[in-house]
DNA sequence: TTTTAGTGACGAACGGCGTTCGTGTCAAGT
DNA sequence: ACTTGACACGAACGCCGTTCGTCACTAAAA
């Protein structure tokens, strides 16, 4: 019997446990729900993302869920494997590396952005899905490709995953912030928040925060956007610096 | 933060009766809370901290927790800037700063590693207490005086500061993963899981993964402690790299 | 001493959540 | 035609954060 939670060969982590091969009698099925969950949390975000609310998209109750998926979590899973699946992936050249895994980077800075909410629910669990494996290959093949040791190249791998998505995720929160005061606008979130922070600097004893409250405009200068790129070119130049001499 | 709560140096009032035995009534302040709050995180994990959760630790009911504490996202904030309250500064000495950020970046490490699940519910807001600004004044300062530009010196801080609480994250998960599946023991749940994302990864296809499924046990090879201490190298080496000349 | 005002404590309850139970329903196999 | 069994799903259970209204008590005013 063929599992049909498989695609291209690619098996389930064996404690999700595999489900009856879905016929569509009716019209609900394990894709459905995945869309709808991705749907309701790019328009809705993470809080609005229950299991109530998808059934509802659906046109039935929460119970018809279950079905399909185990619950919450994995849904949750499913959903961010599938955001993961719009990462674009170039064909590997090791000799250009840096510039590669640069790209890369900032393709999957790309698609956790556009969904803003999902990075919220990435870290909630340890991805195994299918996309996340594959963008693994893509690193790790490239680090090893390059002459790097392999039990190296699973560090550098690894230290960059969390990066991505814990920056992803921090720029989660100030979404989450943003849609609970109502705002819809980046920039009028951006200049409440920041100058709110701002204002708090200040306010700060210099003699005991000398340089916090001196230099607040330098505190707050940079956005999401350029925090994000000089954490990468940090990383990026630690790597180079064990890149094996060629 | 203006505690009414008078302790010490406060003479009683001479129309104070003589003869009372006085219980002042029942004794609940905010500190009493966010211990309670802080002994529930360590013992039993964030799942198990909830409001009841809280009052039941004090003999008394979920309400009466709301005079002294905004709500639950509040106490966790006080709970964690009470955790970060545990990290022990030295005096600040430029000509060592790499050696000084690699210390302040293992200590705040250490604490967060003691208060596995702390970390699980920083990362659910932006830090503002006291004892943040206080790190943060440290790190900022050091970088200054080592002669690095105020807005760098502001990204290697934040950078750095994302490091360490997603890096505690990512721990917390594990550390609540563990303790979903009812073992106590680190070994016992490290050698379970790990086995089970070697199985999982020794699984795939060798056609699409080949680097994936042939270096199985180089990934799996470093804890994460090794980890840990791999990406603050790469961070500081960074730094380094980005530092004035003297 | 009596009255008044104010405050913290807290039982009860509201609304929302994830999830389960038991029953209904309908297509496929016999 | 009957049986089977997977899916659908209304209803409900137990848990959560939070609020309301009331009560007990104290301190100041009268």
């Amino acid at each position: 019997m063929v599992d049909r939670t498989e695609k291209d060969g690619v098996p389930a982590p064996p404690w999700r446990r595999s489900r009856k091969p879905a016929l569509p009698r009716r019209q609900l099925n394990q894709e459905l729900i995945i869309e709808a969950g991705l749907r309701i949390l790019d328009a809705e975000g993470l809080d609005a993302l229950n299991m109530r609310r998808v059934a509802q998209e659906l046109d039935t109750g929460p119970a018809s869920l279950y079905a399909h998926v185990a619950g919450k979590d994995e849904l949750l899973e499913l959903i961010y494997d599938r955001v993961l699946g719009e990462i674009r992936l170039p064909e590997r050249d090791a000799s250009r590396w840096k510039e590669q895994l640069r790209a890369y980077a900032m393709e999957v800075h790309r698609v956790l952005s556009a969904h803003a909410d999902v990075a919220r629910a990435a870290l909630a669990n340890i991805p195994t899905g299918e996309n996340s494996v594959r963008a693994g290959e893509f690193v790790f093949g490239l680090l090893i490709e390059t002459g790097m040791a392999p039990r190296e190249a699973s560090l550098v791998m690894d230290r960059l995953s969390l990066y991505l998505v814990g920056d992803a995720y921090e720029g989660s929160l100030h979404y989450a912030r943003m849609r609970a005061a109502g705002m819809s606008d980046r920039r009028e979130y951006f200049e409440s928040f920041v100058g709110q922070i701002a204002g708090y600097y200040r306010a700060l004893p210099s003699e005991r925060f000398p340089h916090v409250s001196k230099y607040v405009d330098d505190l707050i200068a940079d956005d999401g956007e350029e925090r994000f790129r000089y954490g990468l070119e940090l990383l990026l130049d630690g790597v180079e610096a064990r890149m094996p001499r060629r």
